[in-house]
RNA sequence: GCGGAAGUAGCUCAGUUGAUAGAGCAUCAGCCUUCCAAGCUGAGGGUCGCGAGUUUGAGCCUCGUCUUCCGCUCCA
């Protein structure tokens, strides 16, 4: 385990080396789990958004695209959830290390003086042979006049707080109430902190008194928002599904481990939606479609695991995540939900519109289900990485560092090279790229010897280097050389656009899927 | 957010008791011309994470702060 981690941290500085991953605003010390994609990585992850879209949108002649924008109107996320689910303030105790609800724990000293209240009314009943109610009533004993003002004022200045979303003083009340933690007994609290899970900003002057908009923690509501828009004017009959990929924003507490987790990535999601009653079929369907899509890009199949939820969120009738080996471990790259008809129904009920789909066939109207698939763009980008990553040992002590990627996902394509830097070698080989970069990205290199110009391709993962020397002037032949086995052959120029694109074109792929 | 460790050139690091910032690799220019890195010559590149303090003098000592890593914690 502590190798693997090694390893991970030897693919974090490497993706940095060779211009695929930079941490955000770098120069200015960086910005907490932000991330910015390099020469290289923008191109293997643009190749992997390609990957997916036209799986979805060319082999599915029942799914469309969309790209809704970041902003959206704010009652969106009171209808999804998300506004109510992620709005709590926290406090740390520093003994215990345990995070609570700044609320609760008031709420819960509030609850101690009505036990104390009941308790000494009780007593007072007892004394006097009152029923309770009288004893209430009466209010003789002072002790529980005292502690019912104590309970009231606090009631009256937490009440004040929340609405007015002061955290200060919460935890001043925290503080003077002398609330300890449970688990230590200590009152080392930290600030009470607003945990929202998403970030809010603001839309127009506020002059004009502004709306709080938020950034989207996830794309899917852009999906649901446009479904009668695409439904009627795409003419859509169901089973139909829309695809869109999109950044999605989290305001997470920790946000670790690389591109794993960020506050800012992109996701792709793919909203299908169906007759109710067969939800489940789909489901099961989509959950064999998405992880042959995985499987597909021939990073090893054992890789791959399926995780079933147990505990499913409150939209759910059925989920299950597609799990990738990370070199941490099992982790999460996407996640298959059946979300019923949860969010078209909530948008029905706050948008006030009708979100209904007539069936002709079943001639009857009703909310369609909903599978949802939903892939991280850079955990998928994270496990093409990490499982492409190897430091090979060569015969005669020699070794070097290659990323296997999926030929279709490499950023470069292929290399073109004068053997040496004289006679004419250069002009042929420039010659060749001129050709080939209509259709393949291509790099030309000269500098430095051809075996350190292999080993700088082979650290980016491209496919090919094609090497000119002086036979080629000769019979227009140049060496093909390959990133795996390392093997050369000699080639025609006139037959390079060809063996090139049958290796490494989408198509190869998105044929396996037929 | 809590605790621990770290931050010196693009990368990996050295830097003595506090006294003019170093090496290797990488980069760039030139030479050499060789099908699997590490030949020769030269050049560029650093307010030592940032900000205060102590000191005649701080990369080094003190405090604060930011970032990263590890462990907790949190996680539709």
């Amino acid at each position: 385990m502590a190798q693997q981690e090694d390893v991970f941290k030897k693919i974090v500085s490497h993706a940095k080396e060779y211009g695929f991953v930079f941490q955000s605003s770098e120069i200015y010390d960086g910005l907490s789990a932000v991330y910015d994609y390099g020469q290289n990585g923008v191109e293997l992850k643009n190749n992997i958004k390609r990957y997916w879209w036209e799986a979805m949108t060319l082999l599915h002649e029942n799914i469309v695209g969309i790209d809704s924008a970041i902003f959206m109107h704010p009652t969106i996320w009171k209808a999804s959830g998300h506004v109510d689910a992620f709005n709590d303030p926290l406090i740390d105790n520093r003994d215990s290390k345990k995070r609570y609800r700044a609320d609760v724990l008031i709420e819960d000293q509030l609850a101690k003086y009505d036990e104390k209240i009941d308790k000494e009314v009780k007593k007072a009943a007892k004394r006097f042979g009152e029923s309770f109610d009288e004893a209430m009533f009466r209010q003789t004993n002072p002790r529980v006049a005292e502690t019912a003002a104590k309970r009231d004022a606090l009631h009256e200045r937490f009440a004040t707080a929340m609405n007015d979303n002061n955290l200060e003083e919460l935890r001043q009340i925290i503080l003077d109430e002398e609330i300890v933690d449970p688990v230590s007994g200590t009152r080392n609290w930290t600030e009470v902190r607003q945990f929202n899970l998403m970030f809010k900003t603001e839309m127009g002057s506020t002059a004009d008194g502004a709306m709080n908009v938020y950034l989207r923690p996830e794309t899917a509501q852009g999906i649901f928002v446009n479904y009668l828009n695409v439904q009627k004017t795409g003419r859509m009959r169901i089973p139909f599904g829309i695809a869109q990929i999109g950044k999605a924003f989290r305001n997470e507490i920790v946000a670790r481990q690389f591109i794993f987790r960020m506050r800012e990535f992109e996701q792709m999601e793919m909203q299908f939606f169906v007759r109710p009653g067969s939800e489940l079929e789909w489901f099961k369907k989509w959950k064999e479609t998405r992880l042959k899509w995985h499987k597909a890009l021939g990073l090893g199949d054992e890789k791959y695991r399926y995780h079933d939820h147990d505990k499913l969120a409150h939209y759910a009738n059925a989920a299950t995540d597609i799990e990738f080996q990370m070199p941490f471990g099992f982790k999460e790259v996407e996640g298959i939900h059946s979300r019923t008809n949860f969010d078209l129904s909530q948008h029905e009920k706050f948008s006030g519109k009708k979100i209904q789909y007539f069936d002709p066939e079943l001639n009857e109207s009703y909310t369609p289900y909903v599978i949802e698939t939903s892939i991280g763009v850079d955990r998928m980008f994270l496990s093409v990485m990490c499982s492409s990553y190897e430091e090979q040992q060569l015969e005669g002590g020699d070794s070097r560092v290659v990323l296997h990627l999926p030929e279709a996902l490499a950023p470069v394509k292929c290399a073109v090279m004068p053997l040496v830097r004289k006679d004419g070698l250069p002009e042929k080989a420039r010659e060749i790229v001129n050709d080939l970069k209509f259709d393949f990205n291509t790099h030309y290199e000269e500098k430095d010897s051809i075996g350190k110009r292999y080993r700088r391709q082979d650290a980016i993962g491209t496919p090919f280097c094609i090497t000119v020397d002086h036979q080629t002037l000769e019979d227009n032949t140049v060496t093909l050389r390959e990133r795996d086995s390392m093997a050369q052959t000699r080639v025609k120029v006139e037959d390079l656009h060809s063996l090139i694109h049958d290796r490494v074109s989408l198509n190869s792929l998105l044929r396996k899927l037929g």
